[in-house]
DNA sequence: TTAGCCAAAGTAAACGTTTTCTTCCTGGCT
DNA sequence: AGCCAGGAAGAAAACGTTTACTTTGGCTAA
């Protein structure tokens, strides 16, 4: 149960710490009868290298860390898929930590985890992100991800909600939409207030002077539909509703439907962020697809880039667009014209 | 960019560097006046420790890993969720690494991480999990979750899959299946096995001597649509399924509407993990309810206990048993016997 | 034959901590 | 007044690697 040192696989191949290091490693000139005790010591001993130690003197770690408002659902998943493979290409490893709701917690989760990493992968898209900025000059090279980018960092990837919500709400116009709300994410969060800019510009855009129906949620189905059923009750109830995220949606979808009304004929309905379940509700829900394993994958990659240029501070950004997807949720012919 | 050292810290509060490691370190008489020049002295410089030579010294990282099979879908995020949740109370870091499908790969992601870590939480479910014991003596615990226990490691989890898949076979004769067929989970994947062997002790016992209709998927959604359509074009279709997976479920649900048969009428399914999904098919699906979070939170527990003990070996073992969902998918009146 | 050179092996310093000893000093007790 | 106890601070030895530098010895070339 406790490891073998080095110094124990050269004593035992009878050769010098230095070579059995050198044959470890791989690269190095030893004879082929040195390089082969070595390696005959050390796996009877069952050598594994103290990394440590190695760290210490290299100063590289060969590890990554990532930080997450939360661990919930395939989104996260996904992105640690991505982030993972990437990861291994690179051998790197993958040190995760979740959870980091308030400001306090994720400093000290930063803190602790910047002594033993290369480089940090941060996401924080609650709003107080500067103040995270600020709790830091930190030793490591950073990367942040679909968070506010106020110049901190070494780098930044996000995905363009603002145009995401563009495309939902043209897209809704377009299927004959005349009065469309919005069912918003929390305030605080950056992605959400996107998507409400978004929303925003595009609804001045087509409907210049209409007043705009929104509802605040907090991305789960529960607030969805507790949002839509509010809309419903309004006096000129929307016939077509874009929301923040697509568990809302999925609520949102329910209380339509037991408020007796039809989707896509009396609302259509549109998503953000095309999770799986979005294909099986039904009707299946149009909404906006987002490449997160990809976006998981870029991050490192930006990330592994900071690493390797050391400080020479070119901070790269990198805009994901989100892809419309239709389906029944919001298919309808256009029929406005006659029946308005 | 460069991380100053405690000797930097020391040098800058005029003391020794004995006297700021025990500042920072918390634990141990020093002055007041000590302690707070250290302090101030420690964040003036950004001093963040270097976790690689405190763990040289000792001998302890205050870090798990943690080997998937692969890192997808939902039941991943979840473990994930619950064993990083439980190490951040321990003060532990998880190091996460998926993708092993083959025995060559998590045995490098074993051995790469052992340095590297106190414990080591490995899912490997696929049978071979024989001959990664045989690779490894390792030098740190090792907690095995879901997965065939030859032995191996200080400990294990796993879900009672057989318990799991006779509920379900006994909820379905109860509701007034006769004829139950078993869409089964790859051969070579332990849970799959176990969760047929429960099908078949089950059948055996409520239908002796019946001949039992089983088709093979690979837990995905297209396998179970194909294995339901294989299964319907029986001469004796079934009037039941116990599909081994709620993924492979959908996709038999999907089967059986095509078919133009009923769910649950015609046919009544189960499935098994209650995936978030099996909520909102339609209709509903019936499943096993497995404690994912619950699970990983264990594992961790499992680890560290083995961790604390050394090497004093009491493996523990721990078994889950998932807890039957009943919904629409096999919602129905028991009218077999007017019928048959 | 011998000086010089190259490859292969070895020596030892360094990396940044923790921690065990020392050392020093202050103060209380006899 | 002298001595001892005890607390605070410092010196230095680990921890397990890597690697720059030194040594060794065999071989080539003059």
């Amino acid at each position: 149960m406790k490891g073998s040192t080095l110094r124990d696989v050269a004593r035992a191949a009878e050769v010098s710490i230095a070579s059995a290091s050198r044959v470890i490693n791989g690269i190095d000139s030893v004879t082929e009868d040195v390089r082969e005790r070595v390696l005959k010591a050390a796996s009877a001993l069952h050598y594994v290298p103290h990394w440590g130690a190695r760290s210490l003197v290299k100063s590289r770690t060969n590890t990554v860390g990532l930080l997450l408002p939360d661990i919930y659902g395939e989104f996260f998943s996904e992105i640690i898929r991505g982030i993972d493979d990437a990861a291994r290409i690179c051998g790197l490893h993958l040190l995760v930590s979740g959870s980091h709701g308030d400001l306090a917690e994720a400093t000290a989760a930063m803190y602790a985890m910047s002594g033993r990493v290369d480089g940090l992968l941060v996401m924080s898209p609650s709003a107080d992100s500067e103040d995270l900025a600020a709790a830091l000059p930190l030793s490591v090279p950073l990367v942040t991800i679909g968070s506010r980018i106020e110049g901190i960092g070494q780098g930044a990837i996000r995905i363009d909600n603002f145009g995401g919500a563009c495309a939902a709400v043209r897209h809704l116009a377009a299927t004959g939409c005349r009065r469309i709300a919005f069912i918003r994410g929390p305030a605080e969060n950056f992605e959400a207030q996107e998507r409400l800019r978004g929303f925003s510009a595009t609804m001045a855009e087509l409907f210049p002077g209409a007043e705009m129906q929104t509802r605040e949620g907090d991305f789960t189905e529960h607030s969805g539909y507790g949002a839509m059923r509010a809309l419903l009750s309004c006096t000129a109830p929307p016939d077509g509703v874009f929301v923040a995220n697509d568990m809302m949606a999925v609520g949102a979808l329910l209380a339509i439907k037991e408020a007796g009304l039809n989707v896509p004929d009396d609302v259509a309905v549109t998503g953000f962020d095309d999770i799986p379940l979005a294909r099986f509700v039904s009707p299946p829900l149009s909404t906006l697809r987002v490449g997160v394993y990809e976006l998981g994958r870029q991050a490192l990659d930006l990330l592994v880039n900071a690493i390797e240029r050391e400080n020479e501070s070119e901070k790269t950004d990198i805009v994901i667009s989100p892809e419309l997807v239709v389906r029944e949720s919001s298919k309808r012919e256009i029929r406005r014209t006659a029946e308005t």
